[in-house]
This record gives C-alpha cells, sequence and structure tokens, in this order.
DNA sequence: AGCTTTATGCGTTGCTATTACGCAAATTTT
DNA sequence: AAAATTTGCGTAATAGCAACGCATAAAGCT
C-alpha cells in the first residue's frame, strides 16, 4: 500500500480519470449502465458517497498502458462487465476547474455499446443497475453533462456509421433494428422506406431457421454480414431524417 | 517562483498538457503551425530541444478554468496567435505511458482553423513558422502521429460542416473555395458541379467591388452569408467525394 | 365465432438531387 | 498568331429518396 504523500512534483498535477457511460438496448428502448457510489475502500471515492454515477476511475499511472486501458479495467472492476479496449470510444474530455469538490480531476469520457440481452447476466447488480435513458436519475459531478453529451454523439454517429451490430442480439428482425434507430435518433422512419435503405447497404442475411414463415405478421429474421458491415463502417454512410 | 517538491499527492499523477494543431490556407495549400523547442526558460521544456513540435503546454492546475483555456494560453505564449477557446476543437487524448520520456504526461489534442492570410503578421516568426502539410519535418514526442489525426478528423469534419469561412480571407473566389476543398479532401471535383452545390446551399453572396468583370476568366467574388453558414453549420450537409 | 385493428412484406410513382458532360468567352501560354 | 487554360452558364440522363397503396396474417375486441 502507498504511503501518504509519498508522490511529490515540481508543479501541481491535476488527477485523471476515465469515465465510460455504456449503451445497451433490450429491443425496446436504449439504456445506460451506472453503479451506486459507496464508501466502501478508497477513501478517494467518498465524494458523492450514495449517489448515482457512470462507471469509471483515476488513471493508474504506473500501470495503465493508455486511458482507454483505464476505462476497460474501472468498468470491469465496477460492474463486471468486461469490454476490450477497442470498444470505448473517446468524445471529449471533461475539465472544468470545480467538477470535483477534493482535487482537480480531468476525466476522458468514453462510450460502448453493448448487446444487454448477452450482457445483462454479467453485471454485478449488488453495485450497477441498467436505466432506461428517460428514467435516468441526477449523477454525481458533472456526470449528467457527460451523458447527455454521449448521447448527442451517440445521435451523431449514427448518421454516418451503422450502429446495430453492437447493440442487437445475433439475430433480429427488421421492425427491431427500426426501433433501434428510432430510439437513438428519436424520430420516426417510414416503415417500407427504412427497410429499402436497410437492404440496398447489403449489411443484412436472411436468416433461415426451419420455421416456415407463417403469415406475413411473423416479422423475417436476420443477421448482420459481418463483413459489408464492416467495410460500411468505414467508407460511411448518411442516414436522412 | 515555486519551489522544488511542493506539490504531493497520495497516489501518482499524471502530467497534463493541451497540444493544438492550427491548420492555415494561403489560398494554395493547407498549411500548419510549428514551434521550434528550446531550452529557453524552463527545465521541463528540454526534452526534444531543438526539434519541431506542435504547440501546446502543460495545464495550470490552480489557474487554467479548461483544458481549452490552457489551449488558448500556450498557443499566445509560444506563437503570439491569438484565438479564442471556442475556435479549439478536442479530437483526442494521446496517454501512451511512454510518449514522453522525462514523466507520465496525457495530452489532449485540439485543432483549429484560422485565415493565414490574416494571421500571417501576428505569428511571432522567431519561434513559429507555418508548414505546408507535405513538408512537415519530424516531429517531437508522438506529435507525428497527432497531427496525422487531426488532419484526418478535420477530413471528416468536412464532409458534415461547411470549413470555408474560418481558412478563406474575407472575399474570395469559387475556384479558391473549391481548391481549399480539394486541398483538405484530396480530391478533385468537377468545376460547375461544386459551384452549383454551394450556390444552393445559399451561403456564398456575390460582391460589387466596381470592376466591371471583365471576360469570364476573371472569376467572381464572393464572401459568405453568416447567417446561412451557421445554420447550415448546426444543420450539417453531406458533401460527396 | 366473427369483426376490427394492427403489423409485416412487397411493391409503385413522382420528385429531387447528383453526375457527366457541352458551349462560349476571355485570358494566359507557347 | 495559335493553342491551351480558366471561368461561367447550361442540359440531359440517371440514381436516390420520400410518400403512398395493397394484400395477408396475426392479434385484439365484443
Amino acid at each position: 500500500m502507498a504511503k501518504k504523500g509519498q508522490y511529490t512534483y515540481e508543479y501541481p498535477h491535476p488527477a485523471v480519470t476515465a469515465d465510460s457511460v455504456v449503451f445497451g438496448y433490450d429491443g425496446k428502448e436504449l439504456k445506460v449502465l451506472l453503479i451506486k457510489r459507496g464508501a466502501e475502500k478508497e477513501a478517494s471515492t467518498t465524494a458523492y458517497a450514495g449517489e448515482w454515477a457512470l462507471p469509471g476511475g483515476f488513471l493508474d499511472v504506473e500501470k495503465d498502458k493508455t486511458i482507454a486501458y483505464t476505462a476497460k479495467r474501472e468498468l470491469k472492476e465496477e460492474t463486471g462487465l468486461r469490454l476490450s479496449e477497442k470498444e470505448f470510444k473517446e468524445f471529449g474530455t471533461f475539465s472544468d476547474i470545480k467538477r470535483d469538490p477534493r482535487e482537480r480531476v480531468i476525466t476522458i469520457a468514453h462510450y460502448a455499446l453493448v448487446k444487454l440481452t448477452e450482457v445483462q447476466a454479467d453485471t454485478d447488480a449488488d453495485k450497477a443497475e441498467w436505466f432506461s435513458l428517460k428514467e435516468v436519475p441526477s449523477l454525481a459531478f458533472d456526470h449528467d453533462k457527460i451523458l447527455r453529451d454521449a448521447f448527442s454523439r451517440l445521435k451523431q454517429d449514427i448518421h454516418f456509421q451503422p450502429v446495430g451490430f453492437e447493440l442487437l442480439p445475433e439475430i433480429f428482425t427488421l421492425p427491431q433494428l427500426q426501433n433501434l434507430y428510432e430510439s437513438i435518433l428519436e424520430v420516426k422512419f417510414d416503415r417500407r422506406n427504412f427497410a429499402n435503405k436497410m437492404k440496398h447497404y447489403g449489411i443484412l442475411s436472411e436468416v433461415e431457421d426451419g420455421t416456415p414463415r407463417h403469415g406475413t405478421r411473423t416479422p423475417i429474421k436476420y443477421r448482420f454480414d459481418k463483413e459489408n458491415y464492416d467495410r460500411l463502417k468505414g467508407n460511411g454512410f448518411r442516414l436522412e431524417f
């Protein structure tokens, strides 16, 4: 254990944290993963004790190779979720001088997209909880603003990059995909035009699962064509609204 | 002057800097502003002494309200250029554990666009110099990578937001505007289609400067319609390529 | 059970935007 | 003087997009 006051510098240094906004989709609406701040182990986490906050924590100056690694490590520690560093998308720095009452703390904010249906079992329910975006409580520090910024960044990104793969289960239906887009963009699309567009991109593969499609009301099942999907991510596209 | 070893912390803290990639356009090609690192005042700047680098410097933990302010302050100190905080666009954090040989330094990277023709006089030529993007020397730290990332970010942003206003002189011609876009995107557009598109956006106002247009070869002069320009920035648009 | 409402897939039509060019005039280059 | 270049103005063909109709089966309702 480190002794108090062991680390000295010629000039004042800020603390640096990585915070993560983890979005999940349950087939109906967009959710976000929050943790409850406790006065458990570290004395430094007592600020805003008991309040809800984004998962995240301090950069380990000596061990964390990059900030993305900090985000990954802290998410695992605080919520049980294991994501790879690549899945964290950095979207901004929050550096306001008063944002943490204890000392100067700069946070590098990230967002990540996960298949809620698959990861729900892995999230440590004692510490973490999924909240509907519409029912998020007020958060510690400036995490309200960070969350708002993350959502508007996701909203922007989705116009130019497909995001379904990260959020939907492997097999899904077109109405599900459309609902996902509508949840994120907060708009409504015409059913048939949306279907045409998605099919036109060539990122969907029909799934034959034995069940002979009974009626027109049972939606056709799809999976993503990973190859075309990634190509489209690289090239970018434009989804109107 | 601060005494040595005055600032102590329970856990190690990183240093935090703000670095800026300042792009300018001289009517022909895109340029970037670099500084020559010297062993002048601060002992801490001796790393990579004599090499070219991006302007930037350490966050003043006690005085700088935000990282953007650090960027603004350091740019002024190092190059003489005065920009407002809003003109700095943050595009990423560089946090590799080995990126600075002295200690752990996290940098928040920004880019800015300026009218080269107007600011050239303000840049302190003793310390700073404008380089063509094609002739940039190899840079200190990981600044090569930061510069590459800034350029590709600018390239992305220009697809969805007009950028001419920030880079061109107040009065300019359509060929100039097209050349700017072509310089950034590294592609060629069809002259007439480009003109049609720009006119269609409604952000151009023809300038009557007495000179009765001699021949068709003297390009028509324009200025930006600031109101429509800003509206377009807000809404976003899509420039194909 | 029988009727109404809703969800899904497959299309069509008109409109707008985009692309790929042609042409004339004047300047610059050779 | 001739040739090549640059600029503005225009047009035809095409592709993409938005708005909408129709048939069918499931789900909801009385």
